[in-house]
DNA sequence: TCTATATACCTCACCTGTCAAGGTATATAT
DNA sequence: ATATATACCTTGACAGGTGAGGTATATAGA
């Protein structure tokens, strides 16, 4: 019982802020807690994931930078910036709206 | 203060076949009356309304019938089909789960 | 008479987010 | 050696939404 891609859409990149809230966090561990959040029932797929980190940079609502691993794989950490804390609120009204509409047509 | 077409795209369909539970209309009136239901907060693009009928249709969810206005512009009403209730019981709960996930991810 | 507005239909080209499929590299367990 | 897990990334195709454009009927106002 998963969710198809065309009802999520647009709100990955509110998905991705809401999770660096609560602190840095990397590509790979960012995907599977959403997951296990969800118990899997909704999965961000790897290239809509690192898409949407290309958009967020590029719009300056995260900034990169990478871990020091010394053993593994290394890996690219991403942080909110208060910009991105900003335009997450907007997300988030946004999301309420979505909702109140939505329950108002689809009865 | 209105929504972006991507979250809300995937619910075209749900919220057209909502409309013909009750009772057959046509795209016109469909589109008005949306908009009346959401104090204009929404709009569905008459391209999206159309395009999405013609889904619909060949999909067996809708099936369609010219009114027989003698005055004024013709109309092609739609009318729901058994499948599209059933279908739409789907959206519905497809619907409710997104809201649980997106509620449990969007803080 | 001409123009604007409302009703009512429709199509096409473009844009954008998603994702299957492919790739690279490190480390551990069998 | 091989498989699996971790961790990153890109590319090309796809599909729904939409701006812009078109057609036709009817009415109200200048």
């Amino acid at each position: 019982m998963s969710i198809t891609s065309d009802v999520i859409r647009g709100h990955t990149e509110p998905i991705i802020l809401a999770h660096l809230l609560e602190g840095d966090s990397y590509g790979y561990q960012i995907n599977k807690e959403i997951m296990e959040k969800t118990n899997n029932l909704y999965e961000l797929k790897e290239a809509t994931l690192y898409t949407a980190f290309r958009r967020l940079e590029q719009a300056q609502l995260i900034t990169s930078y990478w871990g020091d691993q010394e053993v593994g794989a290394r890996r690219r950490y991403y942080s909110i910036t208060s910009k991105g804390r900003d335009v997450y609120q907007e997300y988030k009204k946004d999301w309420e709206n979505t909702k109140a509409i939505l329950d108002t047509l689809i009865k």
